[in-house]
RNA sequence: GCGCCGCUAGCUCAGUUGGUUAGAGCAGCUGACUCUUAAUCAGCGGGUCCGGGGUUCGAGUCCCUGGCGGCGCACCA
């Protein structure tokens, strides 16, 4: 059995789920905010559930991974790079408040839900997503928000154990007034003159939620709020769905609702009072339930695109990351390391490294060498309890691939020939994709301009007419020798032997003395000039094939 | 102030409920190769498991205590 950290959760959740609903299928959750672009840090929150469901289904239990949307939630900013007149929206629920202009899309929830829900489809994440929106206005939590709204005094209680600011601190005239003069704003006191109430409405006019409940009769469940916009009235919450109950408490009614025994969160709700440790005294105390197994994961960053990400006015998606690796290595980066534990996805050219590290572990793989938990990470990078993600048929390493889109530019034609020096089999580009897209996709999209190959439109004069004879004549048996040696093979032993001549062997002969390996770096960096403006760059064989005889002989010309 | 997490090879990390001689990848070194540019293949070396105390026949692993680093919280979802 695996003892990776996936298999131990899996360990611990069966046997939690065993005790608490034997029989029934096991719930593992994730929540989203579609308040803005879901980034690679929040692809964790459901990756991570994710992994744990399917181990547990590979082991043949029933189990289910829902993905909660907070739909909901109120629109809190206007993010930069939108049209500052959507301030306006600021406190409506999110699937009420228009998309971004330009937006196939029906409000602005459903606008950053779409590219999130086809990126977990690409990387083979099976979920129950659910919209809050629905829940609430359908009125599914009905029973829970009454019940809420009738525990809201033991709730206040319960909060307010955690509540370290001026409200409470009859006590000590001191520590309250070092409280005031630490800056913080006083004025925002949730529990007005009517007390504390759990649920908030969206304003009936407005339809924002700068409403102040401000009674409520247990009996008729009459609840009156006024709102900033000026509105007031009295509604029965019995039948009210325009509105929800307040984070701290709604996360622990959903846990009660749904049954979830995993559900995982960012390290931001680790600390006394945040939701995770409030909602687990909530849940039991008002809902009667159990709080899930709820690891704390870190943060994920990202490496290579600082420029990129503040020019677009955004982190990095999952579909971003999708552009640039396939499905499979996507997933690998979040299987191969603890939830606790932080990592990075790379847009530089670490991926290169990545994918280098990936098809080693492929083969080692396939070959019975690797290490447990390497082919732990493995198989759940490539393949679900359900499905085995698709790959590239033909693998050739990401950077041979990266190196030949860099110099070709991407035209069909080049790389299919160059390609072909490399593995003579090649019947066609298609059996080298996705692979081959993601990587020329990445060369264009992420390798900064300076960095690339450009190969000089013009002969750099300045440079020819500073050579001496050697030079000159080195150039010219290269020139000499092209149709003859036009290929992979024929050129690399060219570009080799150029110097043994020069040195009076022959073409083919077999020296490798220091003095004859310095030429032959002399005459690489001598061509590399003249060909690309630098003194090192792609293979030459492949690089000549690439140019092409015509221009190079052009370039060279001395 | 309160809380969470981390500290194992040069770097990034594995190390079930304590159990032989603490392992990988990358980097490094050596060799092979007519294949330079972070090529490929084969092999090798490399550790005071942050410090100190304790429990135990036995501690990287458990307890206590210091240190360093990262992050979060104070009636916001």
């Amino acid at each position: 059995m695996d003892a990776d950290w996936v298999a131990r959760f899996a360990d611990e959740v069966i046997a939690e789920a065993e005790r608490r609903a034997p029989g029934k299928p096991i719930v593992c959750a994730s929540g989203l905010s579609p308040s803005g672009p879901i980034h690679l840090g929040n692809l964790r929150e459901v990756m991570t559930p994710h992994l744990v469901a399917d181990e547990i289904r590979r082991r043949g239990h029933e189990c289910v991974h829902i993905l909660s949307w907070d739909d909901f939630d109120r629109f809190r900013k206007v993010p930069a790079g939108v049209d500052p007149s959507w301030s306006e929206h600021i406190g409506k629920p999110l699937t009420s408040v228009p998309a971004p202009p330009g937006s196939p899309h029906p409000n602005w929830a459903e606008h950053f839900k779409a590219p999130m829900a086809a990126a977990l489809a690409e990387m083979g994440v099976e979920f129950r997503g659910i919209s809050q929106t629905e829940m609430y206005t359908s009125g599914a939590y009905r029973e829970q928000v009454l019940l809420a709204m009738r525990e809201r005094r033991r709730i206040d209680a319960i909060l307010g154990q955690y509540r370290t600011k001026a409200k409470a601190k009859v006590a000590d005239d001191d520590e309250a007034a070092a409280l005031e003069g630490s800056g913080a704003a006083g004025e925002d006191d949730g529990s007005g003159a009517g007390g504390y109430y759990p649920y908030k409405p969206y304003c009936s006019v407005c339809d924002r939620d700068l409403t102040t409940v401000t009674s409520y009769d247990d009996e008729t469940t009459a609840l009156a709020y006024t709102c900033a916009c000026g509105h007031a009235e009295t509604v029965t919450l019995a039948e009210h769905t325009r509105g929800k109950l307040v984070w701290k408490v709604d996360w622990p009614m959903r846990w009660a609702y749904e049954g979830v025994v995993f559900e995982p969160s960012g390290v931001d709700h680790t600390s006394p009072g945040s939701s995770f440790v409030v909602g687990g005294q909530i849940v039991r105390a008002i809902f009667g339930a159990d709080q899930p197994i709820g690891p704390m994961y870190a943060f994920v960053g990202i490496s290579g695109m600082a420029k990129m990400s503040s020019s677009k006015g955004g982190v990095p998606t999952p579909a971003d990351a999708l552009s640039i690796m396939e499905p499979a290595l996507l997933r690998w980066l979040y299987a191969r390391r603890r939830p606790n534990q932080s990592f990075k996805v790379s847009f530089d050219q670490e991926i290169q490294r990545m994918y280098d590290e990936w098809d080693t572990l492929s083969r080692k793989i396939a070959d019975g060498s690797a290490l447990p938990a390497d082919q732990a990470a493995h198989r759940r990078a490539a393949t679900t309890a359900s499905a085995t993600l698709g790959e590239t048929p033909r693998r050739l390493p990401y950077r041979t691939l990266a190196s030949v889109a860099d110099i070709t530019g991407g035209d069909q034609e080049q790389t299919l020939r160059i390609l072909r020096e490399f593995d003579h089999e090649i019947a066609g580009l298609d059996e080298l994709r996705p692979r081959l897209d993601r990587a020329q996709h990445w060369v264009a999209t992420y390798v900064p301009a300076e960095e690339r190959t450009q190969v000089r439109e013009e002969p750099d004069t300045a440079l020819l007419t500073t050579l001496g004879t050697t030079e000159r004549e080195s150039l010219k048996l290269l020139a000499d020798g092209l149709d003859e040696h036009w290929s992979l093979d024929g050129l690399t032993a060219l570009v080799y032997g150029v110097p043994k001549i020069q040195a009076g062997l022959d073409l083919s002969a077999k020296a490798a003395t220091p003095e004859l390996k310095a030429a032959q770096r002399a005459f690489f960096a001598l061509l590399y000039r003249l060909l690309v403006g630098r003194e090192t760059g792609p293979r030459l064989p492949t690089l000549l094939l690439t140019v092409g005889r015509d221009r190079v002989r052009r370039l060279i010309a001395s």
